[in-house]
DNA sequence: TTCCAGGCGTATC
DNA sequence: GATACGCATGGA
C-alpha cells in the first residue's frame, strides 16, 4: 500500500491531536511518544492507517489514505474560534476550554462510527478498543455490512449481547432497509428517526453517529457523564462541541 | 469478589 | 411518558 507523506501547518492551539483522539470520539489510535500518534481508520470505504507527529509549527503526516483525508478527519474546513464563540457562558465550559485547547470534534466515516457506537454502549472504553482490534483481525480490516451477519462469530470476538445488534445492522443494509448514505442528505430530525430505527440504536448512540459521522454539530450525546455534568441550558448550534469538552472535562484523558 | 462501563430493549404502570 | 430491570464481557 502506498504512502503520502506531509506537513500540515497548524498551532496546536487549533488542533490538539492527543486531545482529539483521546477523547472518546474515536478508538482506533494510539500514543506512541509525547506527540506522537498511530491509529487506523475508514476513509472512502477503505480501512487506512496513519502516523502523526505534532510540533509547535504544525502536524507531519504519514499515511496510506489520500492526503484530503488529514483536512476532512480534523475539520480544519471549520474555524474553531468562530465556533468556541458560540458556546453559552458556563464555568465548566470555561474550564475545559482552557484545560483543553485545540480540541475538535472529529469528522469519521459514517459507518465506522456507527458501528463502533453500538459496541460501545454498557462498555467501557478500553473494551470498546479491545473488540473492534479483534474485528480488524478478523476481517482483515474495519468490518463490512457482510461481515457482521455471523453472529457466533462476532460472539467470539467479544460483542456478547450486542452481536446480535450488528448482526441486525448486516442484514437492514444488506436488505436496503437502512442506507448510511442516505442519511447524508436526510435533516437532522429524518437522519435521527433513520437511525433510531436500528435495533440497538438508542438516542446517545444516535447522537453520537450524527455528531461524528455525519457532522451534524448540534447533536448532544448524553451518557453517564454528561448526566453528571450537563446543566438544562442551551449549548446553541455547535452543542455537539460543547458536549465534548464537557466530556473531556468529566473524564479526563489519562483514562486510555 | 463486586462494581462499572460514551445504553438499549422490554415489561409494567 | 416514566421507571425498573436484565444484559455479555473484561478491567479496575
Amino acid at each position: 500500500m502506498s504512502e503520502t507523506e506531509f506537513f500540515h501547518e497548524i498551532r496546536p492551539d487549533q488542533l490538539n491531536l492527543f486531545a482529539c483522539l483521546f477523547c472518546g470520539q474515536s478508538f482506533g489510535w494510539d500514543a506512541l511518544g509525547q506527540n506522537e500518534f498511530q491509529g487506523w481508520f475508514v476513509f472512502e470505504g477503505q480501512t487506512h492507517t496513519a502516523h502523526l507527529k505534532q510540533t509547535p509549527k504544525g502536524v507531519f503526516v504519514r499515511t496510506s489514505a489520500p492526503r484530503s483525508w488529514f483536512f476532512r478527519y480534523f475539520n480544519l474546513g471549520l474555524d474553531l474560534n468562530q465556533i468556541i464563540s458560540t458556546f453559552p457562558n458556563d464555568p465548566d465550559i470555561a474550564l475545559a476550554l482552557r484545560r483543553f485547547k485545540g480540541l475538535r470534534v472529529l469528522a469519521q466515516d459514517p459507518w465506522e462510527t456507527l458501528v463502533s457506537f453500538i459496541i460501545s454502549q454498557n462498555n467501557n472504553i478500553a473494551r470498546i478498543r479491545l473488540i473492534l482490534r479483534r474485528m480488524m483481525r478478523a476481517f482483515g480490516g474495519f468490518p463490512r455490512p457482510e461481515d457482521l451477519l455471523d453472529t457466533p462469530l462476532l460472539k467470539t470476538i467479544g460483542l456478547g449481547y450486542r452481536a446480535e445488534y450488528l448482526t441486525n445492522l448486516g442484514r437492514a443494509v444488506a436488505s436496503g432497509r437502512f442506507n448510511p448514505e442516505e442519511l447524508r442528505d436526510m435533516s437532522d430530525r429524518d437522519a435521527m428517526r433513520c437511525l433510531l430505527s436500528l435495533h440497538g440504536v438508542g438516542p446517545k448512540v444516535a447522537s453520537c453517529v450524527l455528531l461524528y459521522g455525519y457532522g451534524r454539530h448540534g447533536a448532544f450525546p448524553v451518557d453517564v457523564w454528561l448526566k453528571r455534568m450537563a446543566k438544562p441550558i442551551d449549548y446553541g448550534p455547535y452543542a455537539g462541541w460543547a458536549q465534548l469538552y464537557l466530556y473531556a472535562l468529566a473524564r479526563g484523558l489519562d483514562h486510555l
